[in-house]
DNA sequence: ATAAGAATGATATGTTGTATCATGCGCCCC
DNA sequence: GGGGCGCATGATACAACATATCATTCTTAT
């Protein structure tokens, strides 16, 4: 990601916090930001020590959180529950649908790619629910996978 | 459950162990009795608790893990990621065909139901996935829903 | 300017999980 | 049945993840 990509999700990053009554913080805008460019999902304290060396200046995890709660509220930041770690949505800059986020985790290179499930699929899904006498409420996936390089690396 | 049932299960489980060369120790067994038992999913900690009521005797947390991860070792205890809390595997007593579990979790009264996704699904998923550049591994779903008996509580 | 409210800092503590070394206990072989 | 091997468990320490709470600083509206 380019700085012009990034000034440009930051910008419309800050249009949705604006929206909600909510402020883009600098302190939000760097976490943000880290998240941004990191290739792989970023525990909370991944993010503190990232945020001290980025930034010359150290942060209380404390804060971290707040302000990854704070994010994904917002929803431009989302945890992976099955690592705990956190990573950026994928769809700030377009759109940004709020549709329930769908992940895809690398097992060998822990990176993660946010993906959108086609409504037969969570329909079909949906549908299996109601006939095990529940209700399918938001459904954050996240799908153990291989990325193709892993695959090939691993040979 | 009645004890007739939980005897039943208990005795497979054992057959299950002994043909894997572990063995169901009598701890072993009363964790995964009181997860059998057990109306909702029960964390480390809470295993440990209920363990000491049961049985008069407490449990060093520690062996707690252990004992979980034997057990999960042997595909007769899950973990949930979503919640950090385990539950028995509900096809012990037939068959136990190691599929990849999938559970519907109420996130009112925190009980999980443990089914079966149609291969349909899982391929359809597959296909989508590939499409992504990834392949996808054994996934466990958890899906967060509202039981039917929650659903009609929350009016 | 000042008061109200939001954001952050500092500190403590709770929850979940792992590492490691010591002890106990069953089982096999002789 | 004794001796020793290996698995199971206990005890202790600590690492990683997360929340609670009160104090301080910054923003903003009047």
């Amino acid at each position: 990601m380019n700085k012009q990509q990034l000034s440009r999700i930051t910008s419309k990053a800050k249009d949705i916090c604006a929206r909600s009554g909510g402020r883009l913080t600098e302190k939000r805008q760097r976490v943000l930001e880290i998240l941004l460019l990191s290739d792989t999902p970023l525990s909370a304290y991944e993010l503190t020590d990232a945020y001290g060396r980025a930034c010359e200046e150290s942060m209380p995890t404390m804060s971290v959180y707040r302000i990854l709660k704070f994010l994904e509220d917002e929803h431009l930041v989302h945890k992976l529950n099955s690592t705990n770690k956190y990573v950026a949505c994928a769809h700030i800059a377009r759109g940004h649908a709020h549709e329930i986020p769908q992940f895809l985790i690398c097992g060998r290179c822990q990176s993660a790619k946010e993906i959108a499930i086609p409504t037969s699929i969570v329909d079909d899904l949906g549908k299996l629910v109601d006939k095990a006498g529940y209700t399918l409420m938001n459904s954050q996936l996240e799908l153990q996978c291989l990325c193709d390089q892993c695959s090939v690396g691993a040979s």
